[in-house]
DNA sequence: GTCTATATAGGGATAGAC
DNA sequence: GTCTATCCCTATATAGAC
């Protein structure tokens, strides 16, 4: 609890600042010396905490599929709503900026380490079940209406954008807008799939909340 | 138009393995020794015919972006219909299949190669404004019922499925059906994206198509 | 824990003979 | 057009002193 001012281990730095240089520049760009030329240590030491690269890279997927474990509960207990959706995509979208590079490269990644591949591959999969199951929740609610056929197919494409989006909109950016603004309309781009399956009321609310949200 | 046996040509053959191994193994993993290892000639033949690797790149993305051109052309001199989006569909994700490693490690490319990055950026933006396109004219028919903002979104997410189904589907797949079966499912994806916006007729008629289609 | 020095390996690319 | 030989460079990773 208590946080006295101690300067970092130096383990902890090379994670925090492997974060940091992967997002900016990539990891496949990225080499051990690079990580250690910015910390003002030697190649050496960084062995010494670190077995190889892929460590690293390991233990930065471990907390990044830690939060993305929890943004992707089901809400248990009570009738999912548009307020899960907002906040299940909200979390998604945060968790996936944080550790960008993961979704850089990813093919290469994750056919480097087959466990790295297996654990995304799960995630991907929660990705699509936890949007079917806010889905269901919302038909039950009365709040939408979908066949379940629709349900799979719109989980599906849920997945897809909340996955991909931030690749896309990297790609089309000029250089100008390259901060955080994009996740904004990331969530809008999401919501506008699940929109036309709403009723009435409930689609005028998200239409409402979609606007505030880009402005 | 005769097409005598003749031997293919060297500068044509780099190409043409090149390619396939770049899809087999992804780019990063090909280097030009093992494209020379498997035609059997020397690495220094290689370079004679080509100044280095991203040259090799560089032309079979242009043989992509021609083909990727003639798919998004918007028809004109008449209205477009339900067709137009299912042949526009199937030609793009062809496409993208037989380019597909162009699509991992897309950002790595991208970043390494501007001229890359402009070209790839525009065919983005075509894809957008095509389905944009395609939409308003299914609008104007009166097959189809959305407002402005409702294209704009939609179009933006049939870019973003278009793109980066292969990819989600490969790190899902098995490796079972690691073929070319999802480009079907691909299809399928992006129309259920537009069929909650289709009037009664054509909805059902997509339906229909999209059953067979999957099957 | 940290450093310096170095081994090892592999990829990109060129020179010059044939 | 093609081959052999080779150079340069960079990245990963280790050894051993401090």
């Amino acid at each position: 609890m208590s946080d006295p001012p101690q300067p970092m281990k130096t383990r902890d730095r090379i994670v925090q600042t492997s974060l940091q240089l992967f997002n900016d520049c990539g990891e496949p760009r990225i080499t051990t010396n690079h990580i250690a030329d910015e910390l003002d240590i030697s190649p050496g030491n960084l062995y010494y905490h670190f077995r190889n690269k892929d460590d690293i890279i390991w233990l930065l997927f471990q907390q990044f599929e830690r939060r993305m474990d929890t943004a992707l509960q089901v809400p248990e207990r009570r009738v999912p709503n548009m307020e899960d959706m907002w906040l299940y995509l909200h979390l998604v979208f945060e968790n996936i900026w944080e550790y960008r590079f993961l979704y850089r490269d990813l093919d290469n990644m994750l056919s480097r380490n087959k466990k790295l591949r297996t654990h995304f591959c799960r995630i991907l999969e929660r990705k699509v079940s936890t949007a079917a199951a806010i889905c269901k929740g919302l038909v039950g609610a009365g709040v939408m209406t979908a066949t379940t056929e629709n349900i799979i197919a719109l989980s599906r494409n849920i997945a897809v954008v909340a996955t991909y989006w931030l690749n896309f909109q990297s790609i089309r950016a000029t250089h100008a807008s390259n901060d955080s603004d994009d996740l904004g309309l990331g969530v809008y781009q999401v919501l506008s799939l699940v929109a036309p399956f709403l009723n009435g009321d409930a689609r005028q609310l998200l239409q409402q909340l979609s606007r505030e949200y880009l402005s």
